[in-house]
RNA sequence: GCAGGGAUAGCAAAGCCUGGUCAAAUGCGGUAGGUUCAGGGCCUAUUCCCGUAGGGGUUCGGGAGUUCAAAUCUCCCUCCCUGCACCA
C-alpha cells in the first residue's frame, strides 16, 4: 500500500481552507510575519522556485507551531519590461518560447491571448497561484496582491515622494546601452542572443592640428602610453568630418561622430578627406612631439573616434601597421619605437628559456616576446594580433612599471588614473564610453547598439553616505541565514551606488516626477510587504485608489498625524484607517524575509537600505533568509538541457510533500539541493514505513520497559532538544536528518530488536509527527489522524523535549551493542580462516562484560593521561594493585586520545546484552552468551574493558 | 580585473567556525547474500591497503608551518565556480 499525494493532499487541503488555518488576523499571541520575494510572472513557477516559498512556508509553520501567530501572505510581481518582452515575442511568433509554454501545459489558444500584456500578467498569475495552493503553502489569499494594481501604485508613489523629500533621489547622466531605432535603453533581456552589452570608459585625447585650431580626437584605453606615440593612425577609404563639441573643433570619423552624438553635444561641421588628415601633423598634448599622420590598416570607422594614436613599443596593432608601411616603402620618417613601461615582476614568473618558445595567448609570457612574435610573422591576422593585444594589456597592467615621465617608478595601474586626470584637468581629453563586447550587440529589432549617455536620469542614492553607515551599523544587528552572510550583505551595502530609479518602458507606476517613465522595477517592491498587513482592510472597507494620498501612508506606516484626520483628508473611515495602522504595528514586530541567494545584490539589500530611509527602527528588517538552486539530477536546470520541471507537473507526478522535502530539506540553505526521482522514492518509501507503522499500532500490548524502550524514549527526547535547536537556526537539513531519516532508523532498528510497546511507540511517532509538520504538512496532517487524532497538526505545539527522559547511559549501551555485534562478526569471520576454527562450526559466543572497577580506572586515566597519577587516585584505593596497573599498561600507547566513558554499571551493561541477545544472534548467526567477567570461566574474560566487553567464540 | 565561494574516498556530499570521539555521516554506484524475487523494489553485509579475532598502515587539491595531536588552525601555490548594475 502506498499513499496517494494527489487524493490525500488535496483532502488536507480542504480541511485546511474549510478551517481558515492560515487566515490570520492580529490577536493577543505574538505575531510573525513572514514574506517571501513575490514571483514574477513572465514564466509559470517550476520545481526551483518551490523551494523559496516553501523554505518560507516551513519557518512559517515552525513558528506557528511554537506559539505564533504567524501570517504568511503572497503577491505577484509583474511591473518593468520582461512581460512587454514576452509579448513582444509572442507576436513575433517566437517557437522557441511558444514551445516553453507548452511545457508547461499551457494551451495554443491561451498562447494566442497572451499576447495581451495585461492577460499574459494575470494568466501566469493564476497558474501560479494554483500550483502554490496545490503545494499547500500555509498563505493567507485574501491578502494577495499585484504590483500592478493601483492600490500599490498609491503606495509607490507615496515612497518615493519620501524618498526625494529625503534627498534621496537625485538627477544624473549615466552610460546606457541604446538602441537608436527603438530610441530606447537596453539590457541583456533586449538583445539578440542574450547578450549583454558591457559597457568601457575610456578616454579621447586631443592632439592638435599643427596648423590649425581643430584636433584630433584620440580614443585610447591606454592614455598612460601617451609618451610612447610615435604617430596617428587614420583609415584609409573612411569618411572623416570635422566636429564642434565643447567649443572645440575636432577631427574624427564621421560615424563615430554619429556615435558619439549619444554622449555629448556634437554638431558636425563638415568634411574632411582622409588624404587631406594624412598630409597633416599632430601635436602631442604630453610632451609636445610633433608626429605624422599615417594610414592604419586596421582602423575602423565605428570604433573609438576613428583616429588612433599609435604606441608602437606596447600595441601589437601598431607595431604591425607600421612595420607593413615599412615594407611598402611608405615614408614614415624617423620614427623610434620608444617603451615607457617596463616589466618588473618576480622572477619566478617566467622560467628563463621560456620566452623563445612562447606563444601568443600565454599568459605567462612578457610583453616584448609579443613583439618579438610579430617580427617573425611579416603580416599576423587580426586574431594574433588581438591576442597579443590582450595579453600585453594584461602582462602591463599587472606588472608594468612607468618607465619615463611625471610618473616613472609608479605602477602602470595607478599612473594610469593619474595621467587620464591630468589631461581632463588640463581640457586636453574628453571621456566617452563605449561597448566593450568582443562581437557587434544587437537590439533584438537588429539595429546595432550603442553606448547612449542618458541624462537627467533620476536614481535612487544608495551611495549617500549616513544612510549607507547606518545600513553597515544596523546590519550587524540583523539575523541573516544561512549564518555568516553578514559579511556578504556589508560587501553588497558597500558597493550599492546610484541606482536608477525610473525606466522609459514597461508596466508599472508612473514616476510621480516624471510622469513620462515608470518606475524602476526593482526600486517599487522593497516596502511592499507593509501592504500585506493592511490591504485586506482596505479592500473589506472598498476604499478606492484615488483615496489612498499620501496623508494616509504617513499615518499608516509612520505614525504622523491622526486617523481622523486621514479621514477628513481622505474620505475613508476612521475606523478602517486605524484598523491599518494597527494592523501594520501588530504584524510588522517581528519580520522574517525569504528568496534565492540571487537576490542578495540588490532586492533584499535595497529592501534593508529603504527601510532604514524611511521607517522607525521597530519596523527594520529583523531576519533574512536565503537559499540556494535546485537542480534536476545533478544538472542545473535551464531551458537548453529541456530539463524545467513545472510545478504543477512536478506536483502532480510526485506529490507535493516528497517534493518539498527534497528541495528544502535534503540540503544546507545556503548550497544547492538536488532533485532526482531517487530522493523523492526514497522519501516515499519512508512516508509509506511511518504509515504501516502507524496502522500497526493496535495490534501492540503496553508492557513493562525494556532497554530497548528506554533507549527509544531518550532519542526521541534528545532528538526533540537538537532539532529545535538546529530549527532555530534555520539548519533545515541537520534538523530533518534528526526528525526524519534518523527516526525512521531508529523505528527501524526497535522494530528488529523487538521492541512492541504500544505507549512508547506511539509518542514517538505523534512527536516527529508534529515535527514532520513544517516541511511535509499533508503527510504529517495524514499520519496524525490515523494516529486517532481530531485535531489538526499544523495547529499543535511543537515538542518539548524532557531532559529526564535523555539518558546517555541507555544510548551508549546501544551503541555498545552495535560496537560489539561488528566485533563479533569480525571475530567469527576472521577465525573462520584460522587453522584452529576452520571447519568448525561457531556454536556460541560469549560476551563478557568488564567489571565495575575497570570502568573506573579507565576514567580516571582519562582524565589524568599519566599511568601513576591515575593509580594513585582515591577512588582506586582499595584495587588490588598488581590487576590495575596490568589492566592501565595495556592503553600506554593510546594516553592522549583516550576520553571519559558514560558512567554504567556493569550490572545495566549485561542486562542491556540480554535484552538485545536475540537481535545480536539473528545477526551474528550464533547464539549470544552475555556474562558478567567474575562469571565467566573463559580464558579471555580478563580481556573485557569498559569500552569493549571481551568476545570468546566457541566453535564446536 | 574586482569581490565572494569552493577543492574530502568510484561519484555526489557532510565534517572544518569550537583541533583529539575521523578511515571520515549520508545517498548513489559496485560486490556478496537474502526475500516463493517476472522486472523494479525491499532487507542484510561489504566497498583505501594489509592482516590466521576486535589489530596495523597510508589518506581529506599541492607544499611548508603551529601542536603531544590537523580534513579541521596559519602561510604560500595550483585549479574550479558564481556575481559585477539599471536587469527581474
Amino acid at each position: 500500500m502506498a499513499i496517494d499525494y494527489g487524493e490525500m493532499e488535496g483532502r488536507w487541503q480542504r480541511a485546511w481552507n474549510d478551517a481558515h488555518v492560515y487566515e490570520s488576523d492580529p490577536g493577543e499571541k505574538p505575531s510573525a510575519l513572514v514574506t517571501a520575494a513575490f514571483p514574477y510572472v513572465n514564466e509559470p513557477q517550476h520545481i526551483g522556485h518551490l523551494r523559496t516559498y516553501a523554505t518560507a512556508d516551513l519557518y512559517a509553520r515552525y513558528k506557528r507551531l511554537r506559539g505564533f501567530n504567524v501570517l504568511y501572505p503572497m503577491g505577484f510581481h509583474a511591473t518593468g519590461t520582461p512581460i512587454l518582452a514576452i509579448v513582444k515575442r509572442l507576436r513575433n511568433n517566437d517557437q522557441e518560447l511558444v514551445n516553453t509554454l507548452k511545457t508547461f501545459e499551457i494551451p495554443d489558444d491561451e498562447i494566442k491571448k497572451m499576447e495581451d500584456p495585461l492577460y499574459c500578467a494575470n494568466y501566469i498569475m493564476r497558474i501560479d497561484e494554483e500550483g502554490m495552493r496545490l503545494a499547500g503553502y500555509g498563505i493567507d489569499w485574501r491578502r494577495k496582491l499585484k504590483s500592478i494594481e493601483p492600490i500599490f501604485s498609491k503606495m509607490v508613489e507615496w515612497q518615493f515622494i519620501k524618498l526625494k523629500e529625503m534627498g534621496l533621489l537625485k538627477q544624473g547622466s549615466h552610460p546606457v546601452g541604446w538602441c537608436t531605432n527603438e530610441q530606447n535603453a537596453v539590457g541583456q533581456h533586449d538583445t539578440k542572443g542574450d547578450a549583454d552589452p558591457k559597457i568601457e570608459e575610456l578616454i579621447a585625447i586631443s592632439f592638435k592640428d599643427s596648423e590649425s585650431d581643430a584636433f584630433f580626437a584620440c580614443a585610447t584605453y591606454r592614455p598612460e602610453t601617451i609618451d610612447g606615440v610615435t604617430n596617428l593612425f587614420v583609415g584609409k577609404g573612411i569618411d572623416y568630418v570635422v566636429a564642434r563639441s565643447g567649443g572645440k573643433r575636432y577631427y574624427m570619423a564621421k560615424e563615430a561622430a554619429e556615435i558619439l552624438s549619444n554622449q555629448m553635444e556634437i554638431e558636425i561641421e563638415g568634411p574632411a578627406g582622409a588624404e587631406d588628415l594624412l598630409k597633416k601633423m599632430a601635436i602631442n598634448p604630453s610632451n609636445g612631439d610633433v608626429i605624422p599622420v599615417l594610414p592604419g590598416f586596421f582602423v575602423k570607422a565605428d570604433v573609438g573616434t576613428g583616429i588612433v594614436m599609435s604606441v608602437p613599443a606596447h600595441a601589437p596593432f601598431d607595431y604591425a601597421a607600421l612595420e607593413a608601411l615599412k615594407r611598402e616603402g611608405y615614408p614614415i620618417g624617423g620614427i623610434e619605437y620608444r617603451s615607457v613601461i617596463r616589466i618588473d615582476r618576480p622572477s619566478a614568473a617566467v622560467p628563463p628559456g621560456e620566452l623563445e618558445t612562447a606563444r601568443a595567448g600565454d599568459p605567462n609570457v612578457s610583453a616584448a616576446a609579443y613583439l618579438e612574435l610579430i617580427k617573425g610573422d611579416p603580416s599576423p591576422g587580426d586574431e594574433v594580433l588581438e591576442r597579443a593585444t590582450k595579453s600585453v594589456y594584461r602582462e602591463e597592467s599587472h606588472w608594468g612599471v612607468m618607465a619615463v615621465g611625471k610618473y616613472a617608478g609608479k605602477k602602470e595601474a595607478e599612473a594610469r588614473g593619474l595621467i587620464s586626470k591630468d589631461l581632463l584637468d588640463a581640457g586636453s581629453a574628453f571621456k566617452m564610453f563605449e561597448l566593450a563586447n568582443e562581437e557587434p550587440v544587437f537590439c533584438r529589432c537588429g539595429t546595432r547598439v550603442v553606448v547612449k549617455l542618458v541624462v537627467g536620469q533620476w536614481f535612487i542614492n544608495y551611495g549617500d553616505e549616513a544612510l549607507k553607515g547606518k545600513v553597515k551599523e544596523y546590519m550587524n544587528k540583523m539575523r541573516f541565514y544561512p549564518k555568516g552572510g553578514v559579511l556578504t550583505y556589508r560587501g553588497v551595502a558597500d558597493w550599492l551606488g546610484m541606482r536608477p530609479a525610473e525606466r522609459a518602458q514597461g508596466m508599472g507606476t508612473r514616476f510621480p516626477f516624471n510622469p513620462e517613465h515608470i518606475i524602476e522595477s526593482l526600486s517599487d517592491s522593497t516596502i511592499y510587504m507593509t501592504l500585506y498587513t493592511y490591504i485586506n482592510a482596505l479592500r473589506d472597507a472598498d476604499v478606492k485608489p484615488e483615496q489612498l494620498k499620501p496623508e494616509f501612508f504617513d499615518f499608516v506606516l509612520l505614525g504622523r498625524g491622526g486617523a481622523d484626520m486621514v479621514a477628513a483628508t481622505t474620505g475613508i473611515d476612521a475606523m478602517v484607517v486605524r484598523r491599518c495602522r494597527e494592523s501594520l504595528e501588530y504584524w510588522y514586530n517581528e519580520t522574517s524575509r525569504h528568496s534565492g541567494s540571487d537576490l542578495i545584490y540588490n532586492h533584499l539589500t535595497m529592501h534593508i537600505f529603504i527601510h532604514l530611509a524611511l521607517f522607525p527602527e521597530t519596523m527594520w528588517p529583523k531576519q533574512v533568509v536565503t537559499n540556494g538552486l535546485v537542480n534536476y539530477e545533478g544538472k542545473k536546470m535551464s531551458k537548453s538541457l529541456g530539463n524545467i520541471v513545472p510545478l504543477k507537473v512536478g506536483i502532480r507526478k510526485y506529490g507535493a510533500d516528497p517534493l518539498r522535502f527534497v528541495t528544502v530539506a535534503s540540503a544546507d540553505l545556503g548550497t544547492d539541493t538536488d532533485f532526482s526521482v531517487d530522493g523523492i522514492n526514497s522519501v516515499r518509501q519512508k512516508n509509506d514505513y511511518l504509515e504501516r507503522l502507524v496502522l500497526s499500532l493496535p495490534g501492540m500490548k503496553s508492557q513493562e520497559l525494556s532497554h530497548g524502550d528506554y533507549w527509544l524514549y531518550s532519542k526521541l527526547n534528545s532528538k526533540i532538544k537538537a532539532a529545535t535547536a538546529c530549527m532555530d537556526e534555520m539548519r533545515i537539513k541537520d534538523a530533518y536528518v534528526e526528525i526524519y531519516y534518523n527516526s525512521v532508523n531508529e523505528l527501524r532498528r526497535y522494530m528488529e530488536r523487538g521492541g512492541s510497546n504500544e505507549l512508547v511507540l506511539r509518542e514517538f511517532l505523534e512527536k516527529i509527527v508534529i515535527m514532520m509538520a513544517p516541511v511535509m504538512p499533508h503527510v504529517a496532517e495524514e499520519l496524525w489522524h490515523l494516529l486517532g487524532k481530531s485535531t489538526l497538526v499544523v495547529q499543535e505545539r511543537w515538542p518539548e523535549p524532557d531532559e529526564s527522559m535523555i539518558n546517555r547511559e541507555e544510548e551508549a549501551i546501544d551503541d555498545l551493542i552495535e560496537r560489539t555485534l561488528s566485533d563479533i562478526r569480525q571475530g567469527i569471520e576472521m577465525t573462520s580462516k584460522m587453522s584452529s576454527g576452520a571447519g568448525k562450526r561457531v556454536g556460541r559466543v560469549e560476551v563478557i562484560v568488564a567489571e565495575d572497577w575497570k570502568l573506573g580506572a579507565y576514567n580516571a586515566l582519562a582524565e589524568e593521561k599519566e599511568i601513576g597519577k591515575a593509580m594513585a587516585r582515591p577512588e582506586l584505593k582499595g584495587i588490588e594493585r598488581e590487576k590495575l596497573s596490568k589492566f592501565m599498561a595495556q592503553f600506554a600507547k593510546s594516553l592522549n586520545t583516550m576520553r571519559k566513558l558514560p558512567v554504567i554499571s556493569s550490572e545495566s551493561l549485561l542486562r542491556g546484552f540480554m535484552d538485545a541477545r536475540q537481535y545480536m544472534a539473528e545477526r551474528a548467526g550464533a547464539e549470544i552468551v552475555p556474562v558478567g567477567e567474575a562469571d565467566s570461566r573463559s580464558a579471555r574474560a580478563g580481556r573485557a574493558r569498559p569500552d569493549r566487553p571481551a568476545i570468546d567464540i566457541v566453535r564446536e
